[in-house]
DNA sequence: CCGTATATTGCATTCGAATGCAATTGTCAT
DNA sequence: ATGACAATTGCATTCGAATGCAATATACGG
């Protein structure tokens, strides 16, 4: 009898739909309070075996899903975390954004994602983050020391990807270019490179920056200080551009340096096609990234390899690490990057 | 004095920090109702504009935001909408979030991403969705008639990106891959190419088997049934492996049509390289997607461009149209692509 | 200066789940 | 059978903002 009951109350919801139903109706339905429903859906809180099946059975008969918002109001967890991105980044864009949700996703988290036109866009959508109270913060752009400073006095925990710690208080992985672009370009030198250019990232671009200054530093320890400079913005076409232009200037040019895979792929076109150069008898070409395409068998682009998968696994267990326990300090952890061996360069 | 004393307030409070200021600080520091705060930053509230001000400045003082939970709590308005997206889709992975996440932006929603392994995890992710009480869904995966069916019954708009809507009551934006797959396959065959190779996508994808389909029944149209079908995951591997296996076991093929770009390159590379064949003289090859890296140098493909920016563009306004009114039936729209002559296909 | 109409305001309640506390039930040793 | 103690259970409150309704303030015509 109990059972027909039940079914039919059941039946009877189900078909007033449009409202979703709350712990009150399967509370209702199951004959017990609203408290003991919640606590059937929280980990090891006080609930009897039996009443517990009940309940279960009850709701999922109706359907109910515990309210995230309301639950977030109450608790205080909100299990978003803020995702942010440049999408021009780079090739490795759909593959970090992939790593991170799949790892947040795995730790019951959620991924509120910020995709950006670029780095500097930030300020446009930082109140976002706030209004919905995320429990944490990932970013792949550059954030302001009074941003960064913001979110530590609200112990918000923010991990920086690819990016440094200026401020102090947010984690951060990174892939440590400068040790990447000093192992290319000493391997460029001793393969006896003497006539050096450089494809570097938009100014606004972090590891930009960090590569282009890291390959000038490490040509400069050699002694070459009049290294021309051109700067692209990710993009195949500005790579393509970059060397020509680079070339025109300077056609005795025999090692270039890029800021990143897809601008030493266009790199690589414009001086095959656009210059009748041979790579990399005339010319060598280097990259930074390691993504799919830098593989493909036209270019075999000689570059580093960011450990991606590694690295976004690291993001989230450095986040997850922090929100967990808010007294651990933040950290910064440095991956390095591989050598691949292409045939984009003449190495010794 | 009385500015004084109110930022004195505003200092004590802000010293107390770590709790987030709320609508009831703000009112206590400019002495009016929770109410008055409220309607402050609601759109044409009533409100006075002395009021408004005072508040408004307190506001800016104490750095009070809105809290999004509570307000969606209430108002049964979240402003999230929940993407739906398989990581390995293709090369227009990051051009398709990027273009939603931007047109999404610009209406004042957020982006609850789930970035799926393959269309098949959707199951594990769908109650999330749920319990987050999204306003509405854009899936670029595959929905299944029960789980379209139940985004209805709670009048939960749907648009689905590149898939048909089988089960009606969602909207669709797709692009015509039939119409697509007929036009490359007809110039193919009126361009003298008799020995075809398809290497398709997965199986769990709705444009994979679109596009196979499309292409078989043309061919088939033609007088060509015993046409040769490898399968491939949209991976640049795959499209070689695929290929290779095609003229392994059909040397004499003159025209392969594969699922995406990313597998037509991989094909490209594999005849040139595995299998001594010259493109587009001894073998033809196109793609779909129109990709950035179809249009490489060392690539050209011939492939049908979807116009992906339009697409994400139209996506989301459809879905604020059902947003906004509800009663608007749902809609398919067929976007049709762009012929993109490359000079991976002898085209007469 | 008064009455009526209109624009502001505040009060009290609501959304849906979590939780401290007190009440209740059950268990077990004595 | 009784007291002590632990395990369940429910009540009432809380999170922070929105909103219907009633109360108040302001405007304006006469």
């Amino acid at each position: 009898m109990a059972k027909t009951k039940s079914d039919t109350d059941a039946q009877s919801f189900l078909a007033k739909a449009g409202r979703r139903p709350t712990s009150y109706d399967v509370a209702r339905l199951a004959g017990v309070s609203q408290s003991a429903v919640s606590r059937c859906f929280a980990p090891n809180a006080s609930i009897g075996q039996a009443k517990r099946e009940k309940i279960l059975k009850v709701a999922a008969e109706i359907g109910y899903k515990p309210n995230a918002l309301a639950q977030a109001l109450i608790s205080k967890r909100t299990h978003l975390v803020a995702v942010l991105i440049s999408s021009n980044t780079n090739l490795t864009y759909p593959e970090v954004l992939a790593g991170l949700c799949a790892s947040l996703t795995d730790r019951d988290m959620r991924v509120l994602l910020f995709s950006l036109r670029s780095e500097s866009d930030v300020d446009q959508i930082i109140h976002q983050i706030w209004r919905h109270s995320v429990d944490g913060v990932i970013a792949a752009v550059r954030l302001s020391d009074d941003q960064l400073a913001e979110f530590a006095r609200h112990r918000i925990p923010v991990v920086l990807y690819n990016r440094m710690a200026s401020g102090g208080g947010a984690g951060s992985i990174r892939c440590d270019s400068a040790q990447g672009e000093r192992d290319l370009v000493t391997r460029l030198l001793d393969s006896g490179h003497r006539h050096f250019g450089v494809i570097a990232g938009p100014e606004d671009s972090y590891v930009g920056e960090e590569r282009r200054q890291a390959t000038l530093a490490t040509l400069a320890a050699a002694g070459m200080t009049d290294v021309p400079v051109v700067r692209g913005d990710y993009s195949y076409a500005s790579g393509r551009a970059g060397l020509i232009s680079l070339l025109q200037e300077r056609p005795q040019l025999d090692a270039i340096v890029c800021g990143s895979d897809m601008m030493a792929i266009g790199a690589m076109d414009g001086a095959r096609q656009d210059c009748a150069r041979r790579i990399p008898q005339d010319l060598s070409i280097v990259g930074f990234d390691g993504s799919g395409p830098a593989m493909w068998e036209s270019y075999r682009l000689t570059t580093i390899r960011q450990p991606v998968n590694r690295m976004t696994e690291a993001s989230v267990a450095m986040l997850m690490e922090r929100l967990d326990d808010p007294s651990v300090p933040a950290e910064q952890r440095l991956f390095s990057g591989e050598l691949i061996l292409g045939e984009s360069a003449r190495f010794a």
